[in-house]
DNA sequence: CATGAATGAGTGTTCATTCAT
DNA sequence: CATGAATGAACACTCATTCAT
């Protein structure tokens, strides 16, 4: 109540600016704010305070909390499908390179910047908000694996990669970005630096395993082994 | 209570031990509720409800919401390393099979079970409970990384598998695993059927992926490919 | 903040007594207010505290504030209807008696009390709150309606009244009572006193234009009026 | 607006009436809006809207949502007493057929219009704004009692009425057409169309009612029950 | 005059936690 | 030991009102 418990450290006018993308601001600070404390934690009034509005200001540009949040998703994710696709397109490489260059440019765009939280935080709130996790798997799960599963039918097709079942081969390559992401923002952030990973040996190495496996001498697929990938 | 009742002929009904049956059911009710709902969602009164008590007898045994999530965790885990580590020391087949057994060992007695959603609970409440995530660290993660690098050292040894830094091979092990896991508790139970995993499948296709690679012929490793696997 | 500002007078211990039937100290309390400020005016905090408890005890009993007004219905108004319908059974007097002393035992009963208000905040907010619309439709109207009716009907049959169309029959009576009634609740409590009725003599005259109308000689009904009574 | 603009040759655009025009706007929206929603549901955005102008005009115009609700009301009423009572003194017929023309006359220029929303309204609102209930006390409600009075005395001193106490034989003559304005606005709207009524056949019931009552054989008033009739 | 972006107090409802019995 | 009645802080969202432009 005294002037000294205010919290606001600077009384700042607040009009200086006018039509400044409040809405930019807003996502900016939504995502952080999602990022670090999960889409439940995460108050509306501490987002609008963030980006330098009240919480009425919020709900002028966006009608719910759900909405912000799929907003985020699709200015942090989405996005990169349309350029993705079209550099798919036009790549004139091998099926080896491409993989190699999708999974870095994730990394390069996604993996590496906050909103690598996203998987994560969806993947922890999917069960509390229907809703969301529907548009998310509509919005980022389903355009991500039609463009893997372009990538590996296109190995498959020019003879670089073994046939398989195109559904699980495209796990196999998600699984370890995604969990790469998770774990930078989950248990990879506290504790002992042992389960720190350092993200471009690791993918390095995930890309190297995917191509050759474990096996010093990948002999050609023994036939005893009945295999997914016989299909 | 007191030394004297001992002499007492009539066979006292032995209610200490009734003590630790409450705790117990209170626990499983909370497993089951935590990996069905997430740690927020789970309302107490649900728990005790489901354990036959009433709200304020499970604050009776546990102080707080959070104490109840810790001591869930910290039941549910640590007791599959020690028979795990025995199995290990007594295998007398290949690296290979030994990582093939250890995948579907703990697929069998984790991942199929409600336990597997613990790893889940982990990823999404690691932020908001760092003494916990600590604590996960050093009961869980680190003794299964250790199980794990035994086996893939084993398999560097006799010939097997490449030389690579263990490190990351152990994650290149983990992530799908865990992966699996925790799809299977978040956005894989929702909407649509194309991202259901079966997880035999799932787990062939990557123990098969661990071995051999994408690659169709896994000529021997090119020399042009350096890799961590060549450390 | 300083202990002046308090705003309760008294500290009062406020665990003096024990199961002291809390939600009927609710209910008075929440047709005091609902009343006196209508439903959408009404907050559940003011609520809980006139009945002395707080805004989580009030939801302890009462599911919702809508849940909260229908109790207050069903307390002061559905219940009458039991007990004039069993008056109405065993009542043998003639019918104009009946009618008499129904609109006497209802202003005794409801229209002379507090509940009186009830039909007039239903007017107001029926639009706002279709289902408190419906309940009150159901629970209220039609019951009422049904006991007029059987009066009229037994009038009609016993040769004391002519004959009517039933459903607009039953309004005739009804609409200058629910009239009076919200009128008390309404502009008849402000301003100039030139408007204040007096119930006795309100319903007096009510039953005695009910019985005779306003014709002087009211000789037998011109047979070149036909109306509505001749169906 | 002074009398030397009348010299000025030009047609200058007089555009000072146009100011006249958005309020008129303004005030037709909110009518609208306030018989149909009520008038805490009504928001002032909507009012805006309807009109063609923005929020910020409205406030303009009227300084707050409470004036604007007084100048509909204003706006709305007091026109048809003139009429009327010039309408009153003309009439040649006797006071039976004057009080029918009254009834279907306000009928047809106010209950059936959207303006029998106001009294509705006057009663929902009437405690939270005293000074408006008394404004409509003063404007309405005496001027329309005073008009009834005079026909009802009409009848008594022809000798087609019996002798009564004005001030009650006004009120039942008004609550049930009042009544059936607001069952039209509220309760009547929603839910079973057993509880719907038809307007002109109320009307005439109740005009029959008025003037020979339920009783089939309307003998000479029975002496012996005194009633405010016999005054 | 007119706009519309910005505000922030206000409200029904939930739920972890306490404690008298 | 066990209960469950009571609490009250917390939170998303609304909307009348303001004011710089």
């Amino acid at each position: 109540m005294t002037p000294l418990d205010s919290t606001s450290p600077t009384p700042q006018p607040r009009r200086s600016r006018r039509k400044e993308a409040r809405p930019g601001e807003l996502l900016a600070a939504a995502l952080d704010l999602f990022v670090e404390k999960g889409f439940a934690a995460t108050r509306v009034e501490e987002v609008a305070q963030r980006a330098g509005v009240s919480k009425g200001t919020l709900f002028l540009y966006f009608p719910s909390k759900e909405e912000l949040f799929k907003a985020v998703v699709r200015q942090n994710i989405s996005v990169r499908y349309t350029e993705w696709n079209a550099e798919i397109d036009s790549f004139t490489g091998s099926a080896k390179e491409m993989l190699r260059y999708a999974l870095f440019s994730w990394w390069e765009r996604v993996g590496s910047t906050k909103a690598s939280g996203i998987p994560k935080l969806m993947m922890s709130e999917a069960q509390n908000f229907p809703e969301l996790a529907s548009f998310y798997q509509h919005e980022v799960i389903q355009p991500g694996n039609a463009l893997l599963e372009r990538i590996l039918k296109r190995g498959v097709a020019s003879g670089e990669f073994r046939p398989m079942e195109f559904t699980y081969g495209v796990y196999l390559v998600l699984a370890p970005m995604l969990f790469l992401a998770m774990w930078k923002h989950s248990l990879g952030t506290c504790c002992s630096d042992h389960t720190q990973l350092d993200p471009q040996r690791y993918l390095t190495a995930q890309i190297d395993m995917l191509l050759h496996g474990f096996s010093l001498t990948s002999s050609p697929i023994p036939p005893t082994e009945p295999s997914l990938f016989s299909k």
